[in-house]
DNA sequence: GTTCTAGAAC
DNA sequence: GTTCTAGAAC
């Protein structure tokens, strides 16, 4: 057993400036019973700031002279550490230190060590750091690290110093992650809104992701000014004198909190599409009183609440202004400053149900509103949306029963969360409208009713809950119905026993959602609404009636005579035909042609054809593996598109390093790696289980961000994104790994 | 599906 | 200036 050789470390550090990477470096080096180099990027140019590559050789000679090295510069994003991973592989054990610390205390450090003064600094340095999380990517033992320590405090960075410190030459710590791991915490909007607000000339692109955890919010000690952002995050910038506080438009010295849920069915929303979607405030303003007087104009005793986080929200002022032009009842429609996750117990508002701001995904992140709700509610939003639907278009909402176990549920008493979809006028988001107000406040009209409708269907089947539950209670408030637009109160609601049925007599005006709908569907809102803004239900369309161009047609052409076209097939069988796709994305890529007439696409597949399906997709599944026979590197995967350009049912197997010539596009890419590619196991499934495919075809999908897909990081564009995947080794994501949706060789 | 190309983005 | 996208024609 080798006992006496000399043990290298190599470690990585990584942490926004002012994390405390290169203080890390000085403690451990001061005791150190081993030889260290600190390889430090911001000195490394002779005492000043130098580059990636000046670092990499200082580093490589250090290995090389056998001292164990530190690698001190931010490496908050795979790419930007990956050559440091790689660098003198042999015998050097590979780790990384992650000083995770709050952004709140990395910002304040490295605004006191700048030694500038002044507010704009502070703003400046705030900027830095942002920019430098919005980046960040928590490191994963298969980067080809053998050991990574996460340090979210003070504390941890003192266990680690002492770990390192400690290591003498024949020592090797043990390998895996140590510490607590956060879940990727970025940026948040409404901080770069806010350095905007001050001046800061460099500011971010902010990117919409969150910054959940970063500064605890009445932490206002250090600098006089705090800012409240839309996830009740207080940061602290500068000396721009005014403090903001929490308040509220609302009734001033009213006993709200003794509201009971029987007062008045009352739907909590945010400004559609003016935050992060850049949606003109003075336009929404107007689609928002439009929705809501009409809406209220054939609506019971309901409650609609514009809620906002900032005091003197310009979005706020513009409504509040506009809906007292209007005259609109302000017991029936108010605004409201507060956290929407909080408006009870913060506020003393009861909403049964809120409005969630969501983005295409249904998917937690995003900053704002989307980020705070699915963070307040838990992991159980997330999978009770997953159950009502997978994606949203614009224009459009989802209602989503809030489990009883979520955390808004319990305390805020929020029995629904209606996902909604507005349009976007950020060019940086998918789908953007590119200042077509036309189209935009369309749009935003179609998802203030979607959201209405939506509520007003839950009002529907939840009067007799509400009924039963006043009978018990009498409690009331006046108070909650004071005039907000400066009118005096006209209604008191005296019984809400009557109110509420007389609730349940609302009736929707023609459902715009349901318009082109099949009429079954179209008495039902919720319903609909959850089947048209939810391909995973179910296919609404028959879709069969769909007219094929004539250069559409050469697929079709091929399954009903193969034998005239012996150079383009590899295989006719009496289902099937298997040809190469005439344009690969791929290294490798077939398509298996079903030959049955009257099967022109997914959308036509009953279970009659699973038989067929299962036919493809072991011809598929042969080839491939054929394939695997002869390169163990590739990874394959057998999958239809919800809505293909070319006529003739095809399944294409296709390698997953898509590394072709001919993939030029967004839409060749998102064609397979967006839900718009079906992966064949799952269309089987369906097919067996509910007699046709889920379809998701969705144009958004195809012009979806450029998405890497493996590591999911994004990509400005094609070529870029191209790089970046002949290089990504990052495991698949989970849901490719599972049900055999790829390939593996064996 | 591709090709072509105007014009946006860099 | 070059690169890249996206819409129209096929």
């Amino acid at each position: 057993m080798e006992v006496d050789r000399e043990n290298i470390s190599k470690v990585i550090l990584m942490g926004a400036p002012g994390s405390g990477k290169s203080t890390f470096c000085d403690d451990v080096m001061r005791t150190a019973r081993r030889p260290w180099v600190r390889i430090c990027q911001d000195t490394i140019g002779n005492g000043k700031s130098g580059t990636k590559s000046q670092c990499l050789k200082s580093a490589a000679e250090a290995l090389k002279d056998g001292k164990s090295v530190f690698i001190d510069r931010c490496n908050l994003d795979r790419e930007q550490r990956a050559e440091f991973v790689k660098l003198g592989v042999h015998q050097v054990d590979v780790h990384a230190v992650v000083l995770d610390l709050p952004a709140r205390l990395c910002i304040s450090r490295s605004v006191k060590r700048t030694g500038h003064e002044g507010n704009l600094q502070g703003g400046k340095a705030a900027a830095v750091v942002n920019r430098m999380l919005q980046k960040k990517e928590l490191p994963k033992l298969t980067e080809g690290f053998s050991r990574i320590t996460f340090c979210q405090n003070e504390i941890d960075v003192q266990g680690a110093v002492s770990t390192y410190s400690a290591l003498d030459p024949l020592d090797t710590l043990p390998s895996g992650c140590f510490g607590q791991k956060k879940q990727d915490a970025k940026i948040q909007l409404g901080i770069m809104k806010f350095l905007k607000k001050v001046e800061v000339p460099d500011t971010v692109g902010s990117n919409g992701n969150s910054f959940q955890d970063s500064v605890s919010k009445h932490e206002t000690k250090e600098k006089n000014f705090s800012f409240k952002g839309p996830e009740n995050v207080t940061l602290l910038v500068g000396n721009a004198g005014n403090k903001v506080t929490e308040g509220r438009d609302f009734p001033k010295g009213s006993s709200a909190g003794a509201l009971s849920l029987c007062d008045v069915p009352t739907l909590a929303f945010p400004s559609i599409s003016t935050a992060d979607f850049q949606f003109n405030h003075e336009k929404a303003s107007n689609v928002i009183v439009e929705k809501v007087e009409e809406f209220l104009s054939n609506a019971g005793n309901i409650r609609l609440v514009l809620v906002d986080l900032t005091h003197g929200s310009k979005i706020l002022s513009l409504v509040r202004a506009k809906a007292a032009q209007k005259n609109i009842d302000s017991n029936k429609f108010f605004t409201f400053v507060g956290d929407i996750t909080q408006l009870y117990t913060k506020g003393g508002l009861r909403c049964n149900v809120i409005a969630n701001a969501a983005n295409w995904r249904l998917k937690p992140g995003g900053g704002g509103v989307n980020a705070a709700i699915f963070s307040a509610a838990g992991p159980s939003l997330e999978i009770a949306t997953k159950e009502q639907a997978g994606s949203l278009s614009p224009g459009n909402a989802v209602v989503v029963p809030l489990p009883s176990t979520s955390p808004l549920y319990k305390s805020e008493g929020v029995t629904h969360v209606i996902h909604v979809l507005g349009p976007n006028m950020n060019p940086q988001r998918p789908n953007c409208l590119e200042n077509d107000y036309s189209k935009g406040c369309k749009v935003l009209r179609e998802a203030y009713s979607s959201l209405f409708e939506g509520f007003a269907s839950i009002m529907k089947t939840q009067t007799t809950v509400l009924e039963a539950n006043c009978q018990k209670s009498g409690s009331r408030s006046s108070e909650l119905h004071k005039d907000l637009f400066g009118k005096s109160p006209t209604n008191h609601f005296p019984n809400s026993d009557q109110k509420i049925k007389r609730d349940s007599s609302y009736e929707t005006k023609g459902n715009k959602k349901c318009k082109g709908l099949p009429d079954e569907l179209g008495s039902d809102i919720a319903d609909a609404m959850v089947k048209k803004t939810h391909p995973k239900n179910e296919k609404i369309d028959c879709g069969t009636s769909k007219a094929w161009g004539s250069w559409a047609q050469a697929l079709y052409h091929i399954a009903m005579h193969p034998e005239e076209h012996k150079n383009d097939v590899i295989e006719i069988a009496d289902d099937v035909v298997v040809l190469n796709d005439l344009y690969p994305k791929a290294q490798n890529h077939l398509l298996v042609l079903a030959r049955m007439e009257g099967i022109d696409h997914l959308a036509d597949v009953r279970r009659e054809h699973l038989e067929l399906l299962r036919t493809m997709h072991a011809v598929g599944l042969k080839k491939a593996e054929k394939f695997l026979s002869d390169d163990k590197s590739l990874i394959f995967r057998l999958g239809y598109h919800s809505a293909p350009s070319m006529r003739q049912l095809h399944l294409h197997v296709i390698s997953q390093d898509f590394n072709s010539k001919h993939l030029k596009n967004k839409k060749h890419w998102n064609s397979f790696n967006t839900d718009f590619f079906r992966d064949s196991v799952d269309v089987m499934e369906e097919v067996d289980k509910y007699g046709k495919a889920i379809l998701n075809n969705d144009d958004s999908l195809l012009s979806m961000e450029l998405r890497c897909h493996r590591c999911r990081s994004a990509h400005p564009n094609i070529p870029r994104l191209k790089s970046h995947i002949s290089n990504c080794r990052a495991p698949f994501p989970a849901t490719l790994l599972q049900n055999c949706r790829l390939l593996l060789a064996a």
